[in-house]
DNA sequence: TTGAAAGCGCTAACAT
DNA sequence: ATGTTAGCGCTTTCAA
C-alpha cells in the first residue's frame, strides 16, 4: 500500500534523486546508461510520480476548471469536448463544475477553486452581474468568460454574437408575411438572452409590429416552452422564435406529439449548435451557433492567458449564422 | 500577485502559523481573543489556505473522480448531479472526466487520475473486460465500478439489474399478442447490454418466439436508430424493445416526424431514468432505472470504501422497475 | 553528467 | 492555550 517515491528510485538505481527527477522530466541531458538504469527502476517499482508533490513544488496544475450552467445541455457539452480537445493537445486537463444555472452552485465552484487547485478558470457564469462574484473571484487565476459576458468584468471574454443572425431570421419571417412573430426568451438574468430579444424588439419595431404581448419568458432548461407555444399559438401567432437549443428541441417533441406540424402549420425559428444533428430540426429555421469553434477559441485563450497573465484583456465575438429550413 | 501565506498571517496576528493552523482546521481549542485577532488577520490579509499544499501535507484531496462515457447522455448527468450532491454534503468535489465511450480515453483518464490528485475514483467503463486496465488502474486508490460491470473486477460495484424488468416488458408484449418483436440493442461489449439481451432472448425463447433476424446492433450514443427501426418494421415487427433512454428519445422524434404513431402503429419498450419527463416517452411502455437512486448510492460507497479502504468488497445490485405507458 | 541540499506552504506531534 | 519544528515528495540551484 506504501507509495514508492522517487527515493525508492534513485535508491533502487543507484543514483541520485536529482538524476531521477531529471529523467522524469527530461531536463537535463543524462547518460544513456544511467536513463536506461533509471528506467527499469522505475517500471520494476511501478514508480509514478506523486502530482500532488510536483504541483506543490512547481506551482502547475496542468488543470483547467470550467464551471458550467449544465452539462446536459448540448450546447454545453459540445464545448466540454472541444475546450478537453484544445487543452489535452497541450497536456491539460479539464476540471468540470455543474451549476445547474444556481448561483450558489457558482459561488461554491469558484470557492472550490480558488484555493489554488487550478491554473486557470473558464466560466460561464449564471450571474447577473460581475459584482455578484468581484469579490470571490480570484485575480490570482487566470480566468475567461465563455458565452455568457457579464459586464465591466477585466477579463477576457469569448462570445457569439446572435444579434445579426436573429435579425435576419426575424426579417425573413417578416418578409414571408408573418405579422404575429412571437418569442420564447431563455433566462433574463443572462446577456445572451438579453442580445437577442433586443435585436427581436428592433426587428419588429423597425416593421410597426412590437408587441410585448407576444413574449414569453422562458428558461432554457427545462419544460417550460409547452405552454408558452400553446398561449402563444392562442393569441394567434403565425410563427415564433425559440431562443436556444434545448428549447427547439422540446418544442419539436411536443408539436410533433400534438400534430402540429412546424413549417407547415406554424413557422419556428430555432436554435442549435454547429454540429448538432438533432432529428426533427430540419422543419425549422435555424440560428446555427459556432459551438465548436467556440470552444476552440476559448481553450486556446485560457491557455495563452495563463502564459501572459498581465496581457490586455481580450474579447472575443463569434458570429452565429441564419439558415433557413430545408423541409416542409 | 505574491500570495499571502500562513507565515504572513501568523506574523501578522503575532502569533505561530501553528496556531493559524488550529484555527483553519478548528483544531485544537483557541482563547476566543486569539482566534478573533487571527481570523481579523485572514480577512484584512486576504489569505486562502494553499489547498495543494494542504494536500500535499496532509494526503487528502479531497476530491472524487467520476470517468463517464457520456456526460450529454440524460442518465449519467443524472447520476453526476446525484454524486456531486452526496459528495458535496461531505465537502467532496466532483472531477469529471469523459470518454465519450472511447477506450483510449478512458486510458488516458485512469492514468491521469492515477497520478494520486483524487481519493477516490468511480468508473462507468466502456472496456470489455477487466484485464484491459487492470495494469493501470492503480490499487492504491479506492475504485467503484457503476452502472457496467468488469468480470473479476475486485472493486466494488453499483449496478442495476435490467434483467426481469426486460422479461417483464417483454412478457407483457407478448400477453398483448405481439409474436415479432424488434429488439436494439446498446453497444455489445458493455455488461448491461449484454443482461438485457439476454433477458429479452430468454422470454422470447420460453414462448417459442426467438428469431435472431429481429436484433440490431445499436450504439448507445448516436443516430443509429432511424436504419434499425425502419428495417425491423419492413421485417414485420409490431413491437421494438430500444434499449436506452437515448436511443429511445430518439426514436420517438423520428416516428413522431414520419407520422407513425407509437401506441397505435406500432408498440414500443423504451428505457428512461428514474425522473427523466421527456415529452413523448408517455407513448411507450418503459423501463425505468433507478438512476438518481443509483448515483446516491454511488456516492455513499465511494466515501465508505475511502474510510475503510480494507473492507471486502461489495457488489450491489439495484432494481429496474417495468411500467406500462399511460397513453394511446 | 551527476549529486547534495534547500526549500515549496502547510500540519501535527511534541514541548512548554 | 500556544509555540517549535520536522517533515510531506518533489524540483532545481549550485557545486563537483
Amino acid at each position: 500500500m506504501n507509495r514508492v517515491g522517487i527515493q525508492d528510485v534513485a535508491r533502487h538505481a543507484g543514483v541520485s534523486t536529482a538524476t531521477v527527477s531529471y529523467i522524469i522530466n527530461n531536463k537535463k541531458s543524462v547518460s544513456a546508461e544511467t536513463r536506461k538504469r533509471v528506467e527499469r527502476s522505475i517500471k520494476e517499482l511501478g514508480y509514478k510520480p506523486n502530482a500532488i508533490a510536483q504541483s506543490f513544488k512547481t506551482g502547475k496544475k496542468n488543470l483547467i476548471a470550467f464551471i458550467v450552467p449544465d452539462i446536459a445541455n448540448n450546447f454545453f457539452s459540445t464545448l466540454i469536448e472541444e475546450i478537453e480537445g484544445v487543452l489535452a493537445s497541450r497536456h491539460y486537463k479539464l476540471m468540470i463544475l455543474n451549476t445547474k444555472e444556481t448561483k450558489i452552485r457558482e459561488i461554491e465552484s469558484i470557492n472550490a477553486v480558488s484555493s489554488g487547485i487550478v491554473d486557470g478558470i473558464i466560466l460561464a457564469s449564471t450571474m447577473d452581474s460581475y459584482s455578484e462574484i468581484k469579490s470571490i473571484l480570484p485575480q490570482s487565476i487566470p480566468t475567461i468568460l465563455i458565452d455568457r459576458e457579464l459586464k465591466d468584468c477585466p477579463a477576457d471574454s469569448i462570445t457569439v454574437n446572435c444579434h445579426d443572425a436573429v435579425c435576419r431570421g426575424v426579417e425573413d419571417l417578416i418578409g414571408k408575411g408573418h405579422r404575429k412573430i412571437g418569442y420564447i426568451t431563455g433566462l433574463m438574468h443572462i446577456s445572451t438572452t438579453v442580445e437577442r430579444l433586443d435585436a427581436y424588439k428592433e426587428t419588429m419595431q423597425q416593421h410597426g409590429l412590437c408587441d410585448p404581448a407576444l413574449i414569453r419568458i422562458g428558461d432554457s432548461m427545462s419544460h417550460c416552452v409547452k405552454g408558452h407555444l400553446d398561449s402563444l399559438i392562442a393569441a394567434g401567432c403565425t410563427a415564433v422564435v425559440i431562443t436556444n437549443n434545448v428549447m427547439a428541441t422540446e418544442a419539436m417533441l411536443q408539436m410533433l406529439d400534438e400534430g402540429i406540424r412546424p413549417g407547415r402549420d406554424i413557422e419556428i425559428l430555432g436554435f442549435r449548435d454547429s454540429d448538432q444533428a438533432q432529428y426533427g430540426l430540419q422543419h425549422m429555421d435555424l440560428i446555427i451557433q459556432p459551438t465548436k469553434e467556440l470552444g476552440k477559441v476559448a481553450g486556446r485563450r485560457i491557455l495563452d492567458r495563463i502564459s501572459d497573465p498581465a496581457g490586455l484583456q481580450q474579447r472575443i465575438e463569434l458570429q452565429a449564422i441564419f439558415m433557413p429550413r430545408e423541409k416542409t
